[in-house]
DNA sequence: GTCTATATTTGGATAGAC
DNA sequence: GTCTATCCAAATATAGAC
């Protein structure tokens, strides 16, 4: 019994490819036909793997979305400070980008549509999740003293999570900058500013 | 000859509608039938009006972006401080954000796939005009000093970008804030960052 | 597991009456 | 400016042979 990365079935192959097409045009703009081409087959040949189009991007997506929060989970429960959690959790999001950049964009492009579908109602209930997540470790932030008091903890975490996932519209795997120095950059931006200068009328906090 | 805003045509009515249903569900999943039924006519009576649905997006987006790019010109052509540059591009986004929330969602959604046909290719165009203003804006805040030296421009410009349009996703006009609270803290952010504490490590620059 | 052939539905678009 | 009626293309999906 072995948890090794398994050689890919055809299934997953296939999912692998329709997971490329629904990233690049979006799920609505690719066709059966389009998956089936760039997999070598004809259209019809994929209904003996998948009962339809919305049962690949499902299973694209709940597969990945419950990976990424078995992750944040165990960020949430380790044993650090906030702003290290914060911080993991920030290269944890990069991270998931550079490794499923097919799956981060159609949950990017396409949940807002998919959502408005029964079949898809879990998207709705991971992204409450994912707000409990960073509400929890921006309030702890706060009350530790590591975050300005005067932070609004419902628009931070809106920009934290917007702004890291939008990333997923440029970022590269392989390109010029790796998904760690893009979270360093990202972080440093967060955390202190691009300013050198602080704000003249900035209520900020320094012991 | 007045510029007064003229009293809405039947046209620019109808535009709106499909304007709002594009925001909402995505360009393609919105049908001709869709906007119709919302106009309280039917689908063919909408083919007096307009050539295709195409058009129709086409029609708005280019009308927004006309208005929208005027306004950066106007700000870059200012006799300010780069600083006070960058805060006014700043809040112009999200004031257009606040005016135009339908164009700026189509922009943002569906901008990817429309971009592929010819006849958007000013789509393309506007979003290398986009860069310009920010990456001269940005380069010229390193310059004059008010900007961390160690900034990178290209990845800054990117991170401003994203995430100042992408708000679109969840600000509603007239809701509990407004666009200039927001832009008030989104600069705050992105001037002075969350932290309280300035980084260990950072090569933050303080005369 | 894939192909051939085809049923079925949906959606963009047109023509002409009112 | 809208409706009725309809065409046509595209796209999802199915059935059975190989």
């Amino acid at each position: 019994m072995s948890t090794e990365p398994t050689a890919p079935t055809r299934r997953t192959e296939l999912l692998g490819i329709a997971a490329g097409l629904f990233a690049e045009k979006g799920f609505k703009n690719t066709t059966v036909r389009d998956i089936a081409e760039a997999s070598g087959i004809l259209s019809g040949s994929l209904y003996h793997h998948f009962d339809s189009k919305e049962s690949m991007v499902d299973e694209i997506l709940s597969t990945f979305q419950e990976e990424l929060f078995a992750a944040y989970d165990a960020v949430l429960a380790s044993d650090v400070d906030a702003r290290t959690k914060i911080d993991r959790a920030v290269r944890l999001s990069f991270q998931a980008i550079d490794q499923h950049p097919h799956e981060v964009a159609i949950f990017q492009n396409d949940a807002g549509y998919l959502g408005g579908f029964e079949r898809f109602g879990y998207l709705a209930e991971r992204n409450a999740q994912s707000r409990e997540v960073w509400v929890s470790l921006l309030t702890e932030g706060v009350r530790s003293g590591a975050l300005r008091h005067d932070l609004d903890i419902e628009l931070t975490y809106r920009f934290i999570r917007d702004t890291v996932w939008v990333a997923v519209k440029w970022y590269r795997p392989g390109g010029r900058h790796s998904h760690v120095e893009i979270a360093d950059q990202y972080l440093t931006i967060l955390l202190d500013g691009i300013s050198t200068d602080p704000q003249s009328p900035s209520p900020r906090e320094r012991p």
